[in-house]
DNA sequence: CACTGATCGTCAGTAAGACTGATGATTACC
DNA sequence: GGTAATCATCAGTCTTACTGACGATCAGTG
């Protein structure tokens, strides 16, 4: 039997993990890229859209639509951020705050059940390695 | 610093190798999908275009569309199978296995500069995991 | 102050990847 | 022989994420 390729081994990896996360997070009308959003959003208030773009490293255009979206369903809000008229301040709603909690816990327990096949020690170095996997160097 | 989510880890972990892979492959004029493609038609060989999907979990229809742009490429070609007149058998041409052996190398080469920040060890428990992770028990 | 260049958010258009659902041809079941 | 399943295909769709352009605003220079 000949050894997968990362590039395969990756990709379902990640499949079977958006197959426990989107469930998850489904009840609340979210998916896993929008927790990351508010996420950052609520770390770094009051941030502008280039820099939570920059903290999660997507693209400025794909933020606009994330952050749309998630006005839309009233989780965040756009306001004049103080220092500079050209940026947006997005802040977290009451209603967003209350569903990064939740949202959190959810992915917090769905991740729980992916890694339950690996070992405490498997775990701690899939991470780490990830981790160093995931930096560019450049 | 918060610990970051598995989904980001994976999805950086997996744009780096294919700014690695990409260009490697580039001079080939496949990519890291159609490599792998031709793996599995080659080792499989005679495969239908299911018994070839199945193997590599991705859609029927997508498939299809690999197949036609590999039988473009000249790499591969359909013919009628032996045994079953619905089925294709897909057979690598001679430049198609040319491309086989190059892109592997090729791969080979890239992962092990993309694995290069690594430890031996840690090498081997990230492939350990992610061979499990990758893997439903559904 | 006036100019130049950079930055921010936005929008339109596009491209890749992968899906659904339908179809015709063929095969297997009984 | 008739019904159901399988194979390859196609059209259409959806998601994700990009490029390139734009107006508005800011920062630095002289």
């Amino acid at each position: 039997m000949s050894r997968r390729r990362l590039g395969y081994l990756f990709k379902h990896a990640q499949l079977r993990l958006t197959r426990l996360t989107g469930p998850a997070l489904e009840p609340l009308g979210i998916d896993g890229r929008e927790l990351a959003v508010l996420t950052v959003l609520d770390a770094r208030s009051p941030v502008s859209q280039q820099q939570a773009a920059q903290e999660l490293r997507i693209d400025r255009t794909t933020m606009v639509a994330m952050v749309d979206a998630l006005e839309r369903k009233g989780l965040v809000a756009r306001r004049p951020h103080p220092d500079d008229r050209r940026k947006n301040a997005v802040e977290l709603t009451e209603r967003g705050r209350d569903v990064l909690t939740r949202g959190a816990a959810a992915v917090e327990e769905a991740e729980r059940a992916y890694l339950e096949p690996l070992t405490e020690d498997e775990r701690r170095v899939l991470r780490a390695a990830l981790d160093r996997l995931a930096t560019d160097e450049d």
